[in-house]
DNA sequence: CTGTTAGCGCCTTCAT
DNA sequence: ATGAAGGCGCTAACAG
């Protein structure tokens, strides 16, 4: 690996004229530059970023948080976080948490270590140890769909998950259902209740109210779909129409539903949440709320981005769109 | 944010002092490292990795290029990469290259500019611009799936596609059908033709030509999954089961024949590969070749670790174990 | 066991 | 326009 020494021998000249020939090559006399960059090609030189960083004190990173790299919804975050942040001249480090505050701590803690600038959290706990907290406090950081619980109030991306459900829900008593289901993902965060009381809104107006009981889950996946769907149809109140709080938990419990004998929607209506790409080719079609994961993910860059570079942000709540995606998983109730 | 010195000034110490109580903690007084570590609690001092980089020379990080985010197949090797990587004190840095040369001509370079100690490279692509080939030539680099093109032998962890392949299409033949159907990924690679060759083989043994026009495809998507279907069912040898060369194939040439109103298997059967996790839960579950993902990945950072670390390697293609899941999407032909 | 010293590779004044 | 020199934060001989 040459340095840049090896380029100032051969091409006579000093570590500053070759330093500054990569920066602001006009300061630098043409002929100069010239022998300069064929003295780089010749050495086969190439800068190295760490010893500039520890200059500059930027590493130019992003360490990104995610709970679950499986869930394909996430995924596409990350695409947008990937590109928005290569163009920014920046490099993602990924940090696959699952959910467990070591991991968290520990990828948390690279953003002290000058391994990372800024910090994206897919996630609502606060990612730092007890130890880092007063540590953290001027990190830039954001959530995506989820907010931090902490003090400090930190800039979050995420839909109106209240009105998206409130969408949903007038969707399906338009199609006259009265029993409803859910089968929520995690339940202690700030997305289970805006969720559950846009529900709940639309049903009160309707006079109906959702019994406790008819209210399962518990996680973000396939199989919880599957277990969550097996609970809500041995109710003795089975629902017509179910609430699945993610693309995932809808796809297990179509699943379920049919492994009983029951027909989707004829028997009862599903709905999930995301828009993920496969949701549109299963069968049948799932009606669910459209996400603007890619959008979201850039935005993340543009806020965690705006810190970095300690600009005010003009808000710290970046309200994206979504957008009901009628399929044929719901239809009008058979009686 | 502080550095080695404020801990020092606190502890009353040297640098040296400081840094070995970090590195090796048993090299220094009892009493002292108490001190120290006192003050670097009081001091909030966090090591800066960049700085200590620059003198190891190693940045812990590993890059992984990745065609498409979008692939849950390839979620589950990073989730394998990332598990690993971590374990061995390394991060990982995501490159989203979507199969463009230009993309992974610049995160490949990550690793000649100090900014990553190895590559992990999930396409079959020289990830190297031309100008960095020589450069390139002692880089720590392991290719997963697919093989990189390149006059250097690259190591590679892969399955047995051959195999697999035989294995689907006995599976296939065993079932009576005489008529098939190829909806292949990207078709310059090695895949491809070790995938076609097992075909091929076994049809042979049957006294079945698969003709030109019966392979189709040329991307790993849902939506080269319906376009291949399209294709096949217009054929005037309308084949009765389907090779698809990923899993998300598969699920879009099921949804397009069921919208031509046939029915799997019953009219036609269709395999996949890679048993990604969704695959299970389509309507009808889908028969695939399982490839152990998340193994792979961890296969992966252990060869690249072992180049880093310049020990020999045992041999330069780690072959994993696949094995066939027969589930409801192919059947008895039906006549 | 601890401190001194000399860099790692690069950037950046300050001179010239 | 270019060079000399100091330093970023940390590590690693080498002394003591």
């Amino acid at each position: 690996m040459s340095t840049i020494k090896k380029v100032c021998q051969l091409a006579g000249v000093s570590t500053a004229t070759v330093s500054r020939t990569l920066k602001n090559p006009d300061m630098v006399n043409e002929k100069t530059r010239e022998r300069i960059f064929k003295a780089i090609a010749e050495a086969g030189y190439r800068p190295n970023v760490l010893a500039s960083s520890i200059k500059t004190g930027r590493s130019n990173s992003l360490v990104v948080l995610v709970p679950n790299l499986s869930n394909p919804f996430f995924l596409k975050i990350i695409q947008g976080i990937e590109q928005a942040a290569q163009e920014n001249g920046y490099s993602v480090l990924l940090g696959d948490t699952q959910g467990e505050a070591k991991r968290e701590n520990e990828y948390a803690s690279m953003v002290l270590s000058n391994r990372a600038d800024g910090l994206i959290h897919l996630d609502h706990s606060f990612p730092f140890s007890k130890n880092d907290e007063t540590l953290a406090e001027n990190v830039p950081m954001v959530s995506v769909c989820e907010r931090i619980v902490s003090n400090k109030k930190y800039p979050v991306v995420e839909l109106d998950n209240y009105s998206a459900c409130r969408a949903l829900a007038n969707h399906l008593t338009s199609y006259g259902h009265k029993r409803f289901g859910v089968i929520a993902g995690q339940k202690e965060s700030q997305i289970y209740r805006d969720r559950l009381s846009g529900i709940k809104s639309v049903l009160q107006e309707e006079g109906i109210t959702l019994e406790d009981s008819l209210v399962v889950g518990g996680e973000y996946s396939m199989e919880a779909g599957e277990i969550g769907a097996r609970e809500l149809l041995s109710n003795i109140n089975r629902p017509t129409a179910i609430f699945c709080f993610n693309d995932d938990i809808a796809i297990g419990a179509i699943h379920e539903i049919k492994k009983h004998g029951l027909r989707v929607p004829d028997d009862i209506s599903v709905v999930g949440f995301d828009n993920i790409k496969v949701s549109a080719y299963i069968d049948p079609p799932l009606t669910t709320i459209d996400q603007p994961a890619y959008d979201m993910g850039r935005k993340a860059v543009e806020v965690v981005l705006q810190q970095i570079k300690k600009k005010p942000l003009q808000r710290d709540r970046e309200i994206v769109q979504f957008s009901l995606l009628e399929r044929e998983s719901s239809g009008q109730l058979k009686m």
